[in-house]
DNA sequence: TCAGAAGTTTAGCATTGGCTAAACTATATG
DNA sequence: CATATAGTTTAGCCAATGCTAAACTTCTGA
């Protein structure tokens, strides 16, 4: 049973990385949210679904079902057509998530990639990235 | 209509990242099925579904409905209850997956993040790398 | 003030990627 | 060689994320 033993110890290993992934992926999408709805009220006052649409760059009617769901998460509130607020863990995730981001963007760009690049590649990689990869990559500026 | 055009223009450009994150999301099972059929043929000699289902820590009738689609997508070949092969076109992409998978994984280590967080960061971040990004990442590399 | 434009919501559909349970096939061993 | 076990497939379920079209509300300007 040894060999048997072993082959299941690694592949559970392994299998870990990609659980962490799926998991990732269905943060993913909230964390999009509640960050841009964060700019939306900071640049204009108050967010509303178009907007979110336009920039995330899907149908109003896919905003308005992910919004129920984000409503039944705690992370936001809503009136019926009314613009969108978000709850303190709304912004709690909004926040971490701007910093998180911004990390990424700057570390890019001290990597030498190009602002564009560094812009949407950071949009991909900031939800993949652990704390101690994070701390890795602020160490990494503060050095220069 | 100027603040109108601008307005619209800049959430294109925006919305850009986003719809790349999606589509990163739907090529991502696939680059990880076909890398990981190949490191079993190269391991054992076939790839079998039990060993992609417990490697990648799904279950089985999961692993089968989207070899379906990969197979729809000419990327894998099968037979019934026979082992899996990879098309040319599975191995360009195996084989493009593992050399950004391996540049992304050093890279991590080199910035002084531990093995364990290295391997798993790296799974996730792979898909989201530009060949921008991942050049200086082998830049960074290759100047120690 | 009220009609139309702009924005929001609902309804209904498709696809992807998970799952379990049950049926089926292949193989290895007694 | 017959059968038990291991592996594979099918069927049917669910949730998430996207879409379009149609209905509804809000707001604005004549």
């Amino acid at each position: 049973m040894t060999i048997a033993t072993k082959k299941g110890a690694s592949a559970k290993l392994r299998s870990a990385a990609f659980k962490r992934i799926r998991a990732d992926h269905s943060a993913e999408l909230a964390e999009d949210y509640v960050e841009m709805i964060a700019d939306l009220i900071d640049e204009r006052g108050e967010a509303r679904c178009t907007d979110i649409a336009m920039r995330l760059g899907v149908a109003n009617a896919t905003v308005v079902k992910t919004l129920k769901r984000l409503q039944t998460m705690s992370l936001v509130t809503q009136e019926p057509y009314r613009a969108i607020f978000l709850t303190a863990d709304g912004w709690k995730m909004a926040e971490d998530g701007k910093r998180k981001h911004a990390i990424v963007e700057k570390f890019l760009l001290a990597l030498g990639v190009s602002q564009e690049t560094a812009r949407i590649d950071s949009e991909g990689i900031e939800h993949h990235v652990s704390i101690e990869t994070l701390r890795a990559m602020a160490k990494f500026l503060s050095r220069g």
